[in-house]
RNA sequence: GGAGAGUUGGCAGAGUGGUCGAAUGCACUAGUCUUGAAAACUAGCGUGCCGCAAGGUACCGAGAGUUCGAAUCUCUCACUCUCCGCCA
């Protein structure tokens, strides 16, 4: 949620902003600035009369203490109109705060200064790019090599579960294993402490992290217990964080999570959904960040650059995207997305996103950082695919056929124990 | 799944209707003492909201209720622990 202390004082920069979006939120955010208006002198009138309260009842208190009877009766009389209207004030505290804390929730984060406006895809920034996307010998689509080289079994899959649940085999799930270790142990290098969270989350913590309350009809729900299966890892790994106040001296903190994630991907159909483009089940290794705000942007490049080094080393080319404020998620401030050249299907596929939330997702969730001179202020919380898994398997099985094999990166050799796949 | 016990500040742990935001200990911070450290002593030490401030108000798992007044009584829910059952 966008904190009212900065719709209050920035109250014109924040329609402008989410204009990029392609938001006109003038009237949200005007009536935001009313309904916190009426909360806060509500709140002084409450206060005032609770004060009277229990002034009058330590009085009462007193009398009974002191055996004056009559006197006591007499007092409590005069406390019933008060009471009425303390309870009248409440009602509309509480109803005020309701009507704020829901349209606040409603409205997306405003986009960074650095974010183009536009409307799709079409009007991501391209940063940059980084080797030959038009070098690959051959093009043959990664579905045709998963079912000659017998890697990948996505008809089983339909049968146990549905379309969208593939079997990795063989050396196709050596190959899975292969790159999340790979990919876990750079994170290590680098700094991140691995975490194994829960696949399933509540409540809370969908709505920690944005999912809840607008994007439940995207995860799976088990309904007797209430509890949803994770879209990726960046929600229980930054819910974990959930409610606490970090010192200032213990940030960075750096988490990198292995998991699969679950998507219903409702609505999804044709090109984009051919064999690993898109799946209901997928698996991603995750790095997570809270950072100070002042040190943030810098963080969001560093992850950047590490989900470079991760494709450079095994030598998929790329292109780096700033997102334009339409094709931006909700909770984001500033999103790159990092996208591979499929040479079988001649087109980029999407890989990474890597996103600074700055106190979007901690003013939700609570997550503040108690700075040296004991002031708390709300963190920045960031994110990112390093990697996610299907897309990169895709590229890089199109990338190295050579016609009559697939050559596995040297990079990953230590890991798969094999060097080609034939 | 069955039975029982519990949930209080960073931790431990008092508190069963009034002056309790909450004893005490530990931890932590600052100071005194000391060549330095330890010890000892002194002081400070939760969070939100409102307020320029003084201050006010709310929070003792969550929600509702009883009462002039609730950490304390009642109800509902959640969670934790112990034992039994089941089980990777």
């Amino acid at each position: 949620m966008l904190q009212l202390v900065n719709i209050r004082s920035n109250r014109d920069e924040i329609i402008a902003s989410l204009k990029k979006r392609n938001i006109d939120a003038e009237a949200l955010i005007d009536e935001v600035i009313a309904l916190d208006e009426k909360r806060r002198s509500t709140q002084q009138v409450l206060d005032q009369n609770l004060n009277e309260s229990k002034k009058l009842a330590s009085e009462i208190g007193m009398l009974f203490k002191q055996g004056k009877q009559e006197e006591a009766q007499a007092a409590k009389s005069k406390t019933s109109d008060l009471k009425v209207v303390t309870q009248e004030l409440d009602g509309v505290l509480k109803e005020t705060e309701s009507k704020l804390n829901t349209i606040l929730s409603s409205i997306p984060n405003a986009p960074h200064s650095s974010v183009p406006a536009g409307k799709s895809s079409e009007d991501n920034e391209t940063i940059r790019t980084w080797g030959d996307a038009s070098d690959a010998p051959h093009h043959t689509p990664h579905w045709d090599l998963t079912s000659k080289y017998k890697l990948i079994d996505f008809e089983t899959g339909v049968k146990i579960t549905g379309a969208g649940f593939p079997i990795y085999t063989g050396r196709g799930a050596k190959l899975q294993r292969a790159l999340i270790q790979f990919f876990i142990d750079e994170a290590d290098s680098a700094g991140y402490t691995e975490v194994i969270p829960p696949l399933l989350i509540n409540e809370a913590s969908g709505f920690g992290t944005g999912q809840l309350p607008d994007k439940d009809g995207q995860m799976y729900y088990a309904n007797e217990d209430n509890l949803f299966l994770i879209p990726t890892a960046e929600v229980p790994i930054t819910n974990m964080y959930r409610d606490m106040i970090v010192d200032e001296a213990d940030l960075p903190i750096k988490n990198v999570g292995y998991t699969p994630c679950f998507r219903r991907e409702a609505g999804s159909y044709g090109k984009d959904v051919r064999g690993l483009n898109r799946l209901h089940q997928f698996d991603k290794v995750e790095i997570v960040q809270l950072e100070t705000p002042e040190r943030s942007y810098q963080t969001l490049e560093n992850m950047v650059a590490h989900v470079e080094g991760l494709l450079r080393k095994l030598g998929l080319p790329y292109r780096v995207l700033r997102l334009c404020g339409g094709d931006m998620g909700f909770t984001s401030a500033l999103t790159y997305d990092l996208e591979v050249y499929s040479a079988g299907q001649g087109r980029w596929l999407e890989v990474s996103s890597v996103s600074n939330f700055e106190t979007y997702q901690a003013n939700r969730m609570k997550l503040r950082v108690k700075r040296k001179d004991g002031k708390k202020e709300m963190a920045h919380t960031l994110n990112g695919s390093a990697l996610a898994l299907p897309r990169i398997v895709a590229a890089l099985l199109e990338n190295n056929f050579d016609g009559e094999k697939i050559n596995i990166p040297a990079v990953l050799v230590p890991y798969t124990k094999f060097e080609t796949i034939s």
